[in-house]
DNA sequence: CGTTAATTACCACTAAAGTAGTAGTTTGCT
DNA sequence: AGCAAACTACTACTTTAGTGGTAATTAACG
């Protein structure tokens, strides 16, 4: 196996210094630079196309999902791992979404971080242990779906069936009632909800994970 | 600590002995009863109200998740660990959906499957190593972000606007530009997707994943 | 037996949304 | 220079959506 390029971009370079020297016991890992804000290191991946970035999320200036999403943009051919101190459900949820190659935490065991940064490498999506449990997390249901408790059953269909696109009418037609009805429905589900138009209660309905 | 009660579910016997067998070894852990199907599951869950259920997925009769949603319908306060060999994304979203707390595959070490049972009697949700990717994929962007590709900078921004519920008028606004332009983009946008309604652009879109 | 909540329905509007067609600018590509 | 694509804008409608008020029916609750 060949040696893989490291590019470690954290805006303290104490703690640079650390992993970097962590790395650099690993015979197979080679620190290849290290940068101490997004911009430095999205030149540098650009120049230098490093076969890993481990990026920092909370830094001055360009935020760690700005560099990613840069890096990303910018169709540099490295995996980029977040490392980071943030355990918060939107950091991680927002690393997924700009296709972050995984998520450590700051916190980790150094043979977990060196285990799971050859994971990284290997192509494999790479995530810390304790955050297992947020990414499901996002994915249930949320209980926030007593925010439709208030809500009658009719109103309840109505909504389902707004948020699969369905017309007033066809509405009306699936549920064997008149348009005029189903007008009701809507106004008063938006009224209990606090909602301006079917869009806001369609995306509602997604975010909240109603089955349709 | 008290000694934990397990039911185990499966419709195969000669597994059902091994993972008793595995557990009774636990000074912990306690099997308190095996049945072969989700009938049997539920009617003895709501009697003896076990800590944990290990819950079978591909089941005779009623599926693991059927049994698991009538398990969580029933209020059964007992938590439920899917328990299968399937790594298929969509049963273990299902799972999820139906607020499993944890899904361990068959082939887990052991002392794996020992310590995860541990750590979701203890409120945690678990779920095996190699199913974390799965997760975490599912969280992603779809690689269909291809279906917007023929859509135009101005196109895109106005479905982003769309799908956070803006009105025309809203989006005209904040782009600078006159709501019939906006009605031009809509239009066209709609045509290049096959839509009938900016309901429908703005399901999509989440679907997609797109960002706004 | 009243009262309330849910469901249905209409009317009368106002306001958005969506469609068609025309057309002027700018920008990039050939 | 010439063309195509993207962006802009307007006119003129047609269709949907959304609001407000009124009201009848039914089922559930005390």
């Amino acid at each position: 196996m060949n040696i893989a390029s490291i590019l470690l971009v954290d805006d303290h370079p104490m703690l640079r210094k650390g992993v970097a020297q962590l790395i650099s016991l690993e015979d197979n890992l080679n620190v290849m630079g290290e940068v101490g804000s997004g911009d430095e290191a999205i030149t540098f991946a650009i120049e230098h196309a490093p076969d890993l970035v481990l990026l920092d999320l909370n830094m001055k200036g360009l935020s760690g999902i700005e560099t990613l999403s840069a890096l990303k943009r910018a169709k540099v051919n490295s995996k980029v791992v977040i490392f980071s101190v943030s355990d918060s459900e939107s950091d991680v949820l927002q690393a997924l979404k700009f296709n972050a190659d995984g998520y450590l935490l700051k916190d980790s065991e150094p043979e977990e971080l060196i285990e799971k940064i050859n994971h990284a490498l290997a192509g494999e999506f790479v995530i810390s242990e304790p955050l297992t449990q947020i990414l499901a997390k996002s994915l249930r249901p949320q209980s926030k779906i007593n925010t439709f408790d208030s809500l009658t059953q009719r109103e309840m269909e109505n909504l389902k069936l707004i948020a699969s696109g369905k017309s007033n009418k066809e509405i009306a037609l699936k549920l064997g009632i008149t348009e005029a009805t189903v007008k009701v429905h809507n106004k008063n589900l938006f009224k209990k909800l606090g909602l301006k138009s079917r869009v806001e209660a369609a995306m509602l309905a997604v975010e909240h994970k109603v089955s349709f």
